[in-house]
DNA sequence: CTGTTCTCCTGTGGGC
DNA sequence: TGCCCACAGGAGAACA
């Protein structure tokens, strides 16, 4: 499922294939996503040039000078680009939703099996849109660190795993990667937010930050996927010390892996090393 | 304001 | 080998 390094990998993947040019044609052969994508989009973007593509939290931004383009991936969402000499982008497969089709026959296609995704249009200010409006820091700015988190943390009562996935406290930090950073910063899931100190926030800020970077630095090397590739682009193999490995040995001690249910999600942790 | 539950959707995997 | 069904999961919405 694509967590934040995806997300950033997709910027990287889709950035230099679309920045400059001009929509000449949309298609939508789905509009029943997370949300309707808007009827009137192919209307909307015929003619727009793209000014920039930036990402925010798991939101890409595709701006141009009338508005702003958001995709969200979802959990099971992609882009791929084709250019214009590949005959497949003529020959769009199940759950390919959307295509972007460029001036210069570049198409960017949207897929996405279990269409939790979504594709929207705001003819505004990024900031302003109520769905970006109250995220918190990007986690990998300077904006997220150990006062920022303790200040927020230390006032809430629900456990501390839940904190991290909630997008006002820090934004981009999915099930997977609260799960690991919280093995490696030794802190037990389960921990009530504001139980933690400035240390543990410490680690867990310097964590987090580590484990997204290493993530999105092992999805470098597939960015030549994202042009007429076979498989599914910005996915990468990742090696997680506790995500998904229920009874296997803990990598630390040895120990088993348990898993319960925090918040209805999948939680992965050693109960020896995190404490 | 806080905490909990529901919802969208389909591919996957376990059980038999 | 095939069938059935529970389950996973981001995150907003609805509800208590």
């Amino acid at each position: 499922m694509p967590e934040l390094p995806e997300v950033e990998t997709t910027l990287r993947g889709i950035e230099p294939h679309i920045n400059g040019k001009t929509i000449t044609a949309t298609v939508v052969r789905q509009a029943k996503l997370r949300w309707p994508v808007p009827p009137d989009l192919a209307d909307t973007l015929a003619g727009g040039k793209v000014l920039s593509c930036q990402r925010r939290a798991k939101y890409l931004l595709i701006r141009f000078a009338h508005g702003l383009l958001i995709i969200h991936l979802g959990m099971s969402g992609s882009l791929r680009i084709f250019t214009a000499d590949d005959r497949r982008a003529a020959l769009p497969e199940k759950h390919d939703h959307l295509d972007f089709v460029f001036h210069d026959g570049t198409v960017m296609r949207f897929h996405d099996p279990r269409r939790f995704g979504a594709v929207l249009w705001f003819a505004g200010a990024a900031e302003h849109h109520p769905l970006l409006a109250r995220l918190g820091p990007e986690p990998l700015e300077a904006g997220f660190n150990a006062d920022d988190l303790y200040q927020k943390l230390h006032t809430q009562k629900r456990a501390v795993k839940l904190a991290l996935m909630d997008n006002a406290v820090v934004v981009g930090v999915g099930n997977i990667y609260a799960n690991e950073s919280l093995f490696l910063a030794g802190i037990s899931p389960f921990r009530v937010a504001n139980s933690l100190s400035v240390a543990e926030c410490n680690a867990l800020v310097a964590h987090i930050k580590t484990v997204l970077q290493r993530a999105i630095a092992a999805g470098g090397s597939t960015l030549r996927d994202f042009v007429n590739s076979d498989g599914k682009s910005g996915y990468f193999q990742q090696q997680y010390a506790v995500y998904g490995r229920q009874g296997e040995a803990c990598p630390q001690c040895g120990g088993l892996v348990c898993k319960s249910v925090i918040g209805g999600r999948g939680s992965f942790y050693c109960p020896v090393c995190q404490q």
